[in-house]
DNA sequence: GATGAATGAGGGTTCATTCAT
DNA sequence: TATGAATGAACCCTCATTCAT
């Protein structure tokens, strides 16, 4: 199953689409690069921007490009589709994450600093900057970009847990945590999502610190326990 | 040819949209009623289905009104426009739970038991239930519609929370979780939302069997503690 | 399924239709700028066509398009919407009338000499032109553009009427009218008036030559008089 | 030529009308007729009302409905469709016209005492009443209705101008004005037009005494002359 | 006759995408 | 490369008309 309903986003493409269509434009001259690479940065920052105000449909990429500061043919020099600039801004943001955080992970040390780490660089590395919004507009739009999701998937989620199991399967070895939670590691982030979904809808009438929340959670789920 | 461009004269559609809408027509007999009843419901089980599987953007009311068996223009007897009508398909949907909720939480038993009453009634009711597409749909759009997450919040979520603190009080009291936990209830219901996000977008990777992450997540939770 | 009708969240448009809409799109090369120019004066020549025959309402944005030979989101480039594009028709090709008749009126020669002259510009200017379609729109929907008839009234009769009730003056002191009629300077464009929706209401049933019937008019009202 | 425009006011009607529609219900008793001939006055005047403040296109039967204090479909009961109520909207209120013009034509008067018998029928009949909302329909959305035009010239107007010339070559031949108005009988009439179309449209910025109006024209036109 | 719920064609407007310059 | 004018498919909403009750 993708999606229950048969029609993809946009039914039948307007005009066929060249196979050949570049990723981007092959700059000459290293000036060049730079400049097509800023431009690049440039797009997917607005896209960023109106994306996470508006929705992937809402959006206008007439806007993107205002706020980019290039003229709206420029974006498909840049990108094959509103579609793949969606994709490739999430793509883009959440890679790098994957890194870090098996790196995090492969520490051997009790699993309450572990956590306070993990901690740190959730709030740091995403609660604080636009990756934020990129999760939120994952968790908002990926349901339609089927392909997006099965990406996201593979390349950041299934990383991301596996670490996370294998962080758990240590501290329950150690009689840290109970047994059966490395068959969750869902539950180790959840706080953290749901942190982010709070922040998008109910910020403005309750704030929520989500330092001193994820605090409170690793304290009660790592806090030392009698019997397991 | 020369003017400036002058500004449009009727800025105010030919007719104030009343705040006296009628929720639909007004049927004399009782056959008619419920007849009325009966295409309402369509529409609504209709508009969620669509707008669950593409989005309140890319639904198409078309698609909304084929799908209830009604004419395009019949949705418009029932609903003043497409956000009336997915604004009202929310709160139709999840303002029943509050009280549900509520009279759980009144029941003075201990935190482990309480938790698998509430777990329960989560996974029958939300889960396993269409309530779970509206939720997501509340996530994935509720920035959206200010008045809508307004709205959310103060007849659900702060009531749910209420509910959720004054639970966690209790069992705070009774040395069973820590004091500093009941300032933050949205942890206890974290594992729920995550699951329904991930039921959305990823379940065809990797199913996820919700009622026993839950239990595990209420043994981590409120199994027995040394010292707090 | 219970709660009353809520009301839309979204009450403004996405966008503020600003007062800075440009006129029209805003071409660099000289070329451009006399395309985009060609191409506003083929829409207002089209949608005078359809607005004329069938009336604002009932004309379709379509057929203008067609007319206009560009495609129908071309008009929304140079027309914030309908009634712009209806209401700078009529500001268009009325505007310029103004200047004429001002400098006509300022000339001091005997009345009848001069209201041949106005004859002579109205049926040229006006009775033979698309000039004389707009009127015939102005006169048949402005009751619906308030702020239109405003405009129309503020830039182009009132200064009509200020030149006509000058002459008239004039005419009176000379004993070649009654004191009265510059109260009244209606009664002198009465009969073009009355010309134009003729011409379009019962011209087939029974020709008017305006001409012929201005030339009446002129005699009528300034044949030499016995005594005043 | 009809109207420039190929297309008629609806292209092709939605259904096929049966041929054999009564132009309205056939009641049994007095009583029934009497009701019958109530809601179609009512009828009436609300559609008046509407067509009146919206214009022909723009008025709802909805609207013309509520304001009769009937149901939709009732309308459909006494009118064939919107253009029928609208068509026999203007005869119903002009026709009568006709035969009050030509009594008052009969008389052997002069000019100037018929004159003013007219100007005080055109006021008191037409001005003041709901007749000159009719007149002003007539004269905007005539033209989208050639088959009322042509009814209304045959009918209404042709009997008028009749009556006019007959008039005026009488008064001619006593010298009391120019031979060659007869054949312009439209002038004497351009007027009382002028002050519907100004009531209308600009009555606001500038109110216009109409009765002073038709004062000062006949006496501009029917003073004693030097020489004819 | 009278009602008003239901219909569905129609049209204004938007906006992703293209392409001539 | 970059631009932005032009395109036209798509979609929300309206409302004349019908017809079951």
């Amino acid at each position: 199953m993708t999606t229950s309903h048969p029609r993809s986003t946009r039914k039948i493409p307007r005009r066929r689409r060249g196979a050949t269509h570049r990723p981007g434009p092959e700059p000459r001259s290293a000036a060049r690069k730079e400049r097509s690479a800023a431009r690049r940065e440039a797009i997917l920052a607005a896209a960023l921007d109106e994306f996470s105000s508006r929705g992937f449909e809402a959006a206008r990429l007439d806007d993107v490009a205002k706020r980019a500061g290039v003229a709206k043919g420029t974006i498909y020099l840049y990108f094959r589709d509103k579609e793949s600039l969606f994709q490739e801004l999430i793509r883009a943001m959440l890679t790098p994450l994957v890194g870090t955080i098996e790196a995090l992970g492969a520490a051997d040390v009790p699993i309450n600093v572990l956590a306070e780490r993990i901690v740190d660089l959730f709030v740091r590395e995403v609660y604080e900057t636009r990756r934020k919004d990129v999760i939120r507009l994952m968790i908002s739009e990926g349901r339609r970009f089927p392909k997006l999701a099965e990406f996201y998937y593979r390349e950041v989620l299934s990383r991301i847990i596996a670490a996370m199991r294998a962080i758990l399967r240590r501290a329950a070895a150690r009689g840290e945590v109970p047994q059966g939670l490395a068959d969750f590691p869902q539950i180790i982030v959840a706080p953290g999502l749901v942190a982010i979904i709070w922040s998008g809808l109910f910020e403005r009438f309750e704030p929520l610190d989500v330092r001193k929340m994820m605090k409170a959670y690793v304290e009660l789920l790592f806090a030392p326990r009698r019997a397991l």
